[in-house]
DNA sequence: ACAAGTACCTACTAAAAAGTAGGGTACATA
DNA sequence: TATGTACCCTACTTTTTAGTAGGTACTTGT
């Protein structure tokens, strides 16, 4: 197998640019295979700011990774999914899952 | 399947401390099945700085990812190669390159 | 004599990421 | 009238992360 140099095309390097930050597997792993509402999400990513997950839901909307839904309900009801795209990387994180747990890390 | 929150002892969480900063898995790829000189690695992960890649080689080694071998000439002479458990890895980030590559990121 | 190669280290600076604290809406209930 | 709820937004500050520039040691090649 070769091993190409990791320059700026990498498509190791530009994954990681989407799903390489500190909560982003977090929250796609936690919206996983269900429908959850926005304040559910919050209380399951424990320690999260509301900036922080605001902010990775638009820029995971944007790239198409997960979907979003709102109702025009009083008081607001937001929903969100993964998409295809997004659950493709459930296999992903279930194996850095299976890593952490042989390992106890 | 059930779903646990992610709170500070998720396996998900604990992992990506370990190998979730910017170059860990791209140092990681790099040295991948073989044995590579500090100078080779360094040109294979295009722009990382020298205090990164030290640093990083320092830390998975401390983790057990990574082991090293000085030799004891001049001018000097490091080898790096992936213990064991660092080439556990190996499988996951093949996983991201996949995902990449399909979808063109 | 001096630059080049090799594998580092350290102090300093800059940039990126994340956290904090406040505000807003529109209604429903007390 | 005041309070609470759900889903945000913005400005500001702190923390974390990363980059820069310099230095070391020893040897070989010019």
């Amino acid at each position: 197998m070769e091993i190409n140099i990791s320059d700026e095309n990498c498509p190791l390097r530009k994954t990681l640019e989407i799903i390489g930050g500190k909560w982003t597997m977090l929250i796609i792993f936690q919206i996983n295979e269900r429908t959850i509402r926005y304040g559910e999400l919050k209380r399951c990513v424990v320690g999260i700011s509301e900036k922080m997950l605001i902010g990775q839901l638009k820029f995971l909307c944007e790239k198409g990774i997960v979907s979003k839904k709102s109702f025009p309900e009083i008081p607001p009801k937001v929903e969100y999914t993964l998409t295809d795209l997004g659950k493709e990387l459930l296999p992903v994180i279930n194996q850095i899952i299976q890593f952490g747990l042989q390992h106890q890390f």
